[in-house]
DNA sequence: TCAAAAGTGTTATCCTTACACCCATGT
DNA sequence: ACATGGGTGTAAGGATAACACTTTTGA
């Protein structure tokens, strides 16, 4: 059963608001993935849990990338898993033994086009995207290792100053692209060159750390990543012997990851979810660094502690710790209280 | 085929991450519900397009309601959809006759059990929420009407004060509810007094127009709102002959336009989206009547003028307008411009 | 003694908020 | 004349960004 044409099944007028009117084709040929962003931290860096790919399904037609790391991910069986969520939690400790307490759903793909070819036809699956929030050494996972979330964006971390491979390998590429594709469709709703200023913070525009799927999905259009050849992306600029940029991963799971990585950063401003990440307690350096490691960039220390502290985000427990390095340092928690005091409680500091 | 236990099949260390291991079964039960929300202003009203039920599914064990309001609904055809925003275009021009720019995704939701009888078995009903902005008197719709979004949330329209019925019907039922719940669940995650002030700016905590949908999903935890009680909900602090509040929605419907307007009222605030609600021309005081009927509150007015202008957001054509009962006003346009200057464009104004 | 990190204090600047007041038009 | 909405100016207050400097430990 290969689904004829549907079009014309859902005329105007027939208003189908429950789904009740289509007796027969009961089975769509659709499934549900679940797909798990699990991030922690480990010595200030950000880490994924990640799987490998066998490299035998859709790696076939792939020449340099034969082992692929991909993101946890399960199928949604309604009888089993009573929400969504606890599918997660439930495929992610049946195949890493991993447990996490804070989950959040990102967003819903289906537009790539992804078809699994099946023993009765095409089953298209449509993958949900969850970030999730852990802390290292909880739970020990198997079969699964964590990576740095850098290494698959590699041009998203500022701690050491600007990354090179941007001003040497993405900027110039992109120009490029920028001028055949703006000559291609002129007057397009959005000009390409700006999109690149937007998205690399050139010309004028500075650097915006949330806009990591912005970036992604602009590097994947230029065919600047190895999913847009992948997937059979013509590359616009026609690069000889492109450089792919960050190691890619399965499907679209880095797309997934960008998309967790864009919310991450949009999040720790304005919610207190790095605590999430943090042990019980933990010194204001360690806690800067926690947030420099998910920004992408270095923070400004004093403001930070004075922000944090008058903010009234974490609280002295009254203990030291004296593994610092130096001065021995004030050990603080996590404080609750603010989310009933601000409407707004994160990390919101510059430099 | 009912699809039975499933729970065995994934097991640690399998790492099933391209789906190709489910050789039988391939079929899952699950479909894709599209539902949108689909905003446009009319007379200062932010107005959603809604579908009538005709009372025979779900409303069986009706008594109250036999008429409800629900979204227009459709289902995403991979082979006929190309991507899932496309599908949303296709079933609302089929069913409508209507036309809109601006469309972005919401969130999916599976987590109410929804399930619908097949002759085959059972289908489960994931369904994905998209929010639609258009103008109105652009294209008229047909077998579907515009309604007032305040009607389904009448405490959440505060333009002419506090909403009565906050003070009346909602917060002495909420803290009797939050009475007993707190002494039935010692020692919760959150204590839901707590829940209460945090949502209806109660103890101190002031009112926060984004929380649309924290809020519903008290009033339903609650037991307040119809919907509640039709999925078969028992009511927390067992309320006698309880006043439904606002007007109830079919299936989840009326959850995912807590989310439209959620995402709507945040929105506004740093992304430009209000002009999408925006004739090409218009005068000041119209913009900010229109971000007033979308927050619900009531913006000062030099303030207004000043951020909007000054902020780069919109430029004045030289034309005026003087169909506004005084003077004469000046007509503006939205200044696509300030995209590559400002990484938030918005309106962020109080009182 | 020096390096490393903790911690304190102060200043300049910008943005938000609020208030006061004048202008142009129709009835 | 007056009601209605349009439009301008400015001052107070608070938050933010930037800088300089002192303190406490371990090696």
């Amino acid at each position: 059963m290969t689904a004829g044409n549907k079009k014309e099944r859902n005329k105007a007028g027939e208003t189908a608001i429950d789904g009740k009117n289509s007796q027969h084709e009961a089975r769509d040929g659709v499934e549900i993935g679940l797909n798990a962003a699990i991030v922690a931290l480990e010595r200030n860096e950000p880490m994924i849990l990640t799987v490998v790919s066998n490299g035998e399904t859709q790696a076939a037609n792939d020449h340099q990338h034969g082992r692929q790391y991909g993101l946890p991910f399960g199928r949604f069986e309604p009888l089993t898993h009573h929400t969504m969520e606890m599918g997660v939690r439930g495929f992610v400790e049946e195949q890493t033994g991993l447990k996490f307490g804070y989950i959040e759903q990102l967003y819903t793909f289906g537009d790539r086009g992804r078809v699994v070819p099946r023993v009765d036809g095409e089953m298209h699956v449509v993958s949900i995207g969850y970030l999730a929030l852990t802390r290292m050494g909880e739970h020990n996972p198997v079969s699964a290792q964590w990576r740095s979330w850098y290494l698959a964006f590699p041009w998203e971390d500022w701690r050491q100053g600007t990354p090179e491979i941007i001003q040497q390998e993405i900027v110039p590429r992109l120009l490029e692209w920028a001028k055949t594709t703006r000559a291609k469709s002129r007057g397009g709703p959005v000009d390409p060159l700006d999109r690149v200023n937007i998205c690399f913070g050139g010309g004028g525009v500075g650097w915006d750390d949330e806009k990591v799927l912005d970036r992604y999905e602009l590097l994947y259009e230029a065919g600047l990543v190895y999913e847009a050849q992948r997937d059979g992306r013509r590359a616009a600029a026609e690069i000889k012997d492109p450089p792919w940029l960050g190691e890619p991963m399965i499907l679209d799971h880095r797309r997934i990851l960008a998309t967790a990585m864009s919310r991450m950063r949009a999040k720790i401003k304005y919610r207190p979810v790095i605590f999430d990440l943090m042990p019980a307690s933990f010194t204001l350096l360690q806690l800067q660094q926690s947030a420099e490691a998910v920004s992408g960039n270095l923070l400004h220390k004093q403001n930070f502690r004075r922000l944090v502290e008058q903010g009234g985000l974490v609280v002295a427990t009254g203990k030291m710790s004296s593994e610092t390095g130096g001065r021995p340092a004030k050990l603080y928690r996590f404080r609750k209280e603010v989310l009933l005091e601000r409407r707004t409680a994160g990390i919101r500091v510059r430099r």
